[in-house]
DNA sequence: ATTCGGATTCTCT
DNA sequence: GAGAATCCGAATA
C-alpha cells in the first residue's frame, strides 16, 4: 500500500470542496507509539460567516471558535451535549472561519488498542459501527481537547495521510446535514458527504 | 450570575 | 420513536 503525507494546499480550499476531498483520506492516531488508522467515510462542511448552523455565523468570534480562524489544515475539537467530542479539520484561509466535521470513519489498523480503552459493552460492537458517528468516531482515535487547534500537518499525535484507495465522483452521496434544525433555511443544504453504499457511515 | 440548549448516542418501549 | 445522560459555551442581565 502506497502511502503519501498531505501537504498544506490539500485543506486551502472551501469546506465543501474539502469535504468531499476528506472522503477516503486516513486519519493516523499515535498512541504510545501505536497507530490506529481509521479512513474517513462522512463528512459535513459549515460554511462560516453565511452558515447558520455554522459556530462562526456572522464571524463569531469567542474563545471556542478561535480555531475556526486559523489557517486550514487546524483542528477544531468541541464537547457536545455534555458527554461528546466532535473533531472537525479547518478549511481555507486564515480568518475565513470554514470547517469540515469528520462524521464517521471505517477502522483500518488498530483494532486491538482501541479495544483496550473502550467500555465493555462497545467492545462486542461490530468493527464497522465502532466509528460510525462524530462522537463515536471520537471516542475510537482518542481526540479530546487536548489536540483542540493543533496541525495536523507534521503532528506527531494526529495526522492525515491519503493511499491509493480512490473515491470518483459517483460514489459520493450528499445529503442534508445532520441534527442543525436551528439553522433554518441553511439546514437545506446537501452539506453532508458520504461514500455511497459504506457500512461505516452514520444512521 | 443565571439560563438555555446543543454539529450525539444509548437504552428502553 | 421517546427520554436520559451531562458539561460548557453563548446570550442575556
Amino acid at each position: 500500500m502506497l502511502n503519501s503525507t498531505i501537504n498544506q494546499d490539500f485543506f486551502l480550499s472551501d469546506a465543501i470542496s474539502l469535504a468531499k476531498n476528506l472522503l477516503g483520506k486516513i486519519l493516523v492516531r499515535t498512541i504510545n507509539g501505536q497507530q490506529i488508522k481509521v479512513r474517513i467515510v462522512e463528512t459535513e462542511a459549515y460554511m462560516g460567516a453565511n452558515d447558520r448552523a455554522s459556530h462562526s455565523y456572522q464571524f463569531r468570534k469567542t474563545s471556542r471558535t478561535l480555531p475556526l480562524y486559523q489557517i486550514g489544515g487546524t483542528t477544531y475539537i468541541y464537547l457536545i451535549y455534555g458527554m461528546y467530542y466532535c473533531f472537525n479539520i479547518v478549511a481555507n484561509a486564515q480568518e475565513n472561519p470554514q470547517a469540515v466535521l469528520v462524521r464517521a470513519g471505517e477502522i483500518i489498523s488498530g483494532q486491538k488498542i482501541i479495544e483496550d480503552y473502550l467500555k465493555p459493552t462497545k467492545r462486542k460492537q461490530s468493527l464497522a459501527k465502532l466509528a460510525s458517528g462524530p462522537g463515536k468516531l471520537a471516542m475510537v482515535l482518542k481526540i479530546d481537547r487536548s489536540l483542540n487547534q493543533i496541525s495536523l500537518l507534521n503532528n506527531q499525535e494526529l495526522t492525515l495521510i491519503a493511499d491509493d484507495f480512490t473515491v470518483n465522483e459517483e460514489d459520493i452521496i450528499a445529503a442534508k446535514r445532520i441534527n442543525i434544525d436551528y439553522a433554518k433555511e441553511d439546514k437545506e443544504h446537501l452539506w453532508r458527504f458520504y461514500l455511497k453504499n459504506h457500512l461505516a457511515v452514520s444512521k
